[in-house]
RNA sequence: UCCCCUGUAGCUCAAUUGGUAGAGCGAGCGGCUGUUAACCGCUAGGUUGCUGGUUCGAGUCCAGCCGGGGGAGCCA
């Protein structure tokens, strides 16, 4: 038994591989068999001489994407995508497919979206998700060897962390009414004064009605909180992370990358330190390039583009005005009115990937600012506990996966890169 | 919530000014010993998103509805 991923280990001796027949070709009295077992792709050489009338009419008459068993010896051929092919000795049909729907053509996005249960086995979803994959472990292993410890929060949450028109709600039994996290960034720091160095992972919900390339109802984000850290060990940490996900997934996965015609270039380039710059410095940027914006504003979806097109690495704009961030952010004490915030922004267009800084640690000043943004203070005071017991400086981010992974792919669209998106108008399948 | 685009065969798309709905792919059958979205031949495949209107005649023009895509705002 071999596994289409490590075929080069078995060069010269015969092996059998259990999967689907992607495509075939045929010329007369040879079959070209491209077989995938979820590890990869491979083609399989089929020869009348070598198998026999009968098996060779059967191969003939396969449907695409009908589970076979093929015995076959490894050969390498610099004509092979993957440098090794398979000339076929036995096969045996292990589940019949007759009219697959997708066909290896064009097919339009509705199409394919409402057959995405069948979509993830083509070669281009395969590598997305094997990357995906990669960049999730890339993620973790960082994290718990910089002595992170994982502790998720609750997907059933009592109240709004930043606001309440983005929720979705759900009935909690017959006496309450719970909503879906929209980040676990208060639990985060709760925790992190419990573990000291934390980190949540796990899917989140915006109920926000957007309807773009960069958009999920329901994306993952893993969330680094750090106790005794400042806005600055936040911006290194999340520098340093990027960084060491990058890598990896050029080091493990340049098969895949190669497969969705990305070019390293561009990822390689991805090394510490990222340029930093203000939000002032960055409107300055913004304002010298004719963008109307003002000063005081957050920047819109183009603005992030254009301010990320300047660098060829993620840049991290830091000190937005505190008027635009959320409640917890704490302001700088020599400026009042910024913040110790930041966002990163990933290169060629892809938008904030981070989201972060160091949080509020003022006791009164926390008060006033739930008044402020007219929050039910009752509902924040397990929150405010945690100024009054051990309070000290903290800082974290959240990083959003499915957009992270989209750019180390280079995708058009974040909806490839999660098994199964979920949109303001797609719940199925 | 707002703006723009779009809906014809299983899929991707054609169809001149309103005048007999087509092609390629896929599927089925056959041919071909090195194909890479192979190629060649034959066959089957249509309530043109839905409802109504204008007209001798509507895929085409008009109205409403439904579906899909992209963007704004908001965000990761």
């Amino acid at each position: 038994m071999a596994h289409i991923e490590e075929i080069a280990n078995h060069e010269g001796r015969s092996v059998t591989l259990r999967g689907w027949l992607h495509k075939r070709r045929s010329s007369g009295k040879i079959h070209f068999l491209t077989v995938r077992d979820g590890t990869g792709f491979i083609q399989a050489v089929m020869s009348k001489a070598a198998v026999g009338e009968e098996l060779f009419l059967q191969a003939g008459h396969l449907g695409q994407e009908t589970a076979i068993v093929i015995q076959g010896e490894v050969r390498a051929d610099a004509r092979a995508p993957g440098g090794y092919e398979l000339d076929v000795s036995e096969m045996s049909v292990a589940g019949e497919t007759r009219d697959y729907p997708i066909a290896p053509k064009e097919h339009g996005v509705d199409f394919l979206l409402d057959r995405r249960h069948l979509w993830i086995r083509s070669e281009r979803q395969h590598a997305i998700l094997r990357i995906r994959h990669t960049v999730i472990n890339a993620v973790r292993d960082f994290l718990n060897n910089q002595g992170f410890t994982l502790a998720d929060t609750p997907i059933f949450t009592p109240a709004a962390c930043e606001g309440t028109t983005t929720l979705f709600q759900v009935p909690y039994f017959d006496h309450a009414t719970a909503f879906l996290t929209q980040s676990g960034q208060l639990y985060n720091e709760a925790n992190a004064m419990a573990l000291g160095r934390v980190y949540s992972f796990g899917p989140t919900f915006r109920a926000e009605r957007s309807k773009t390339r960069r958009h999920l109802t329901e994306f993952w984000m893993v969330e680094p909180e750090m106790a005794y850290a400042t806005l600055d060990d936040a911006i290194d940490l999340a520098e340093s992370l990027i960084t060491a996900v990058v890598a990896r997934a050029l080091e493990t996965r340049g098969r895949e990358l190669e497969t969705l015609e990305r070019k390293r270039g561009s990822l390689e380039a991805i090394q510490a330190p990222f340029p930093r710059i203000t939000y002032d410095e960055a409107v300055h940027m913004l304002q010298n390039h004719g963008r109307p914006i003002e000063y005081g504003d957050d920047f819109g979806g183009p603005d992030e583009t254009f301010l990320a097109e300047q660098f060829d690495r993620p840049v991290a704009v830091h000190h937005y005005p505190t008027a635009t961030k959320a409640f917890y952010m704490k302001p700088d004490p020599e400026h009042p009115d910024l913040s110790l915030s930041v966002d990163i922004l990933a290169p060629e267009g892809y938008g904030e990937i981070v989201g972060g800084g160091q949080r509020l640690d003022d006791l009164d000043l926390l008060l006033r600012r739930i008044t402020e943004h007219d929050l039910p203070q009752e509902a924040f005071e397990w929150y405010l506990d945690l100024r009054r017991y051990g309070n000290v400086p903290h800082a974290g981010f959240g990083m959003g996966i499915e957009r992270l992974v989209a750019w180390i792919c280079g995708l058009e669209h974040v909806r490839e890169t999660i098994p199964y998106p979920r949109m303001l108008y797609r719940l199925t399948p």
